[in-house]
DNA sequence: TAAATCCTGTCA
DNA sequence: TGACAGGATTTA
C-alpha cells in the first residue's frame, strides 16, 4: 500500500543514491508488471544517465537519457538499493524470485524491483514526453501549489456518491489511498460513508487541510509500514505509530475513547470512530 | 456505481 | 486451510 507518503520517501531516497548514475546494465523477469516491452529495457537504459527522479500520485519515474522509466509498486512493491535489508535480510537477492528488475550501474551500486504479489507496474518509456499518457489520467497533486480550497471546492461540486471513494480514485486528486483518506476524514470529523453533497463549506474547509497534514505528517515520518512497505535502503516507516484510525478498529479513539469500527464502503475497509465522525 | 480481476503472503 | 488484504483496470 505505498500511497504518497510512500512513494515521496522512496523517491528521495533514490535521488539521494542514484543521482547521476550511469546504467552499465539491466536485467528484467518477463513477469506480468512489465506494461510495456520489458525485453527493450536493457538496451535502452545501457549507456544512459539518471537525469532526474520524480513522483507523480503514486507514481515514481526516473529520467535517463530520452528514457523514462515509470513504476507503480502497487501493494507489495518495493524500490531498493542492493545491499540494503531486503526482507527476509538472509536471502541474497540473487536467487530471490520476486525480484522483476535489476538495474546494475557504473558505480557498481544496483537498484531492484521486488514485487512478491505483482501488483505493480513498471512502464518504460523511449521518450520522457510519451508518458503523458499516464499521468494526463491523475488528479491534482495534494501537495501541489495548485491545491487550493478553490479548487478542491470545484472539485466536490456536483459530485454524487462517497466521500471515501472520490478520495481514493486518482483521477480527482492523486496520491491518496486506504490509510491517508481514511486518517484525513478522521482528522476532519467526516464518516466515511457521508455522501458528498452532504459536506458544507465548513467541512469541505477541514477536508481541504486534513489532505495535505495527513500527507506530510506521513512523508516526515518516512511512510508507513502497515506491512510490506520498506523505503529504498530496506527500512520501515514509522508513521504507523501516528495512525488515529487505520487498522486500530476495536481499539479506543485517541480523541474520545469510543471504540474505532471498520466497515466496508466502496468494497475497501474503512476505519473510523463513530462518535468523533459524523454524516451530518 | 458496483463487482470482479489480478496475486501471494499472512493470519485466524 | 481458507479468508483477507488492496490499487487500478476491466466488466456488468
Amino acid at each position: 500500500m505505498p500511497e504518497l507518503p510512500e512513494v515521496e520517501t522512496v523517491a528521495r531516497g533514490l535521488r539521494e543514491q542514484l543521482s547521476r548514475e550511469t546504467v552499465e546494465t539491466a536485467f528484467c523477469s518477463g513477469a506480468r508488471v512489465f506494461k510495456t516491452d520489458c525485453t527493450l529495457i536493457p538496451g535502452m537504459l545501457s549507456g544512459e544517465t539518471i537525469r532526474f527522479i520524480g513522483r507523480r500520485g503514486k507514481y515514481l519515474y526516473l529520467d535517463l537519457g530520452p528514457a523514462r522509466l515509470v513504476i507503480h509498486l502497487g501493494m507489495s512493491g518495493r524500490l531498493l538499493m542492493d545491499g540494503s535489508r531486503i526482507l527476509p535480510p538472509e536471502r541474497p537477492s540473487q536467487d530471490d524470485p520476486h525480484i522483476h528488475m535489476s538495474i546494475g550501474f557504473r558505480s557498481g551500486k544496483r537498484l531492484l524491483y521486488r514485487d512478491p504479489r505483482k501488483f505493480g507496474r513498471v512502464l518504460l518509456f523511449p521518450d520522457a514526453g510519451d508518458s503523458a499518457m499516464i499521468f494526463s489520467r491523475l488528479g491534482i497533486e495534494p501537495l501541489g501549489p495548485g491545491f487550493t480550497l478553490q479548487t478542491f471546492r470545484r472539485l466536490l461540486k456536483g459530485k454524487r456518491g462517497l466521500i471515501k471513494p472520490f478520495l481514493m480514485s486518482q483521477e480527482h486528486i492523486s496520491g491518496m489511498g486506504n490509510i491517508y483518506a481514511d486518517e484525513a476524514l478522521f482528522l476532519a470529523g467526516i464518516h466515511p460513508e457521508t455522501p458528498i453533497d452532504y459536506l458544507g463549506p465548513a467541512r469541505i474547509r477541514r477536508l481541504f487541510d486534513s489532505i495535505p497534514l495527513v500527507l506530510k505528517m506521513g512523508i516526515e515520518f518516512g511512510g508507513t509500514t502497515f506491512r510490506d512497505y520498506r523505503n529504498s535502503e530496506g527500512r520501515e516507516g514509522r508513521f504507523q505509530e501516528m495512525l488515529s484510525v487505520y487498522g486500530r478498529d476495536g481499539l479506543e479513539c485517541r480523541k474520545c475513547g469510543r471504540l474505532l469500527k471498520k466497515i466496508q464502503v466502496g468494497g475497501r475497509s474503512s476505519h473510523f470512530c463513530p462518535a468523533c465522525q459524523r454524516k451530518r
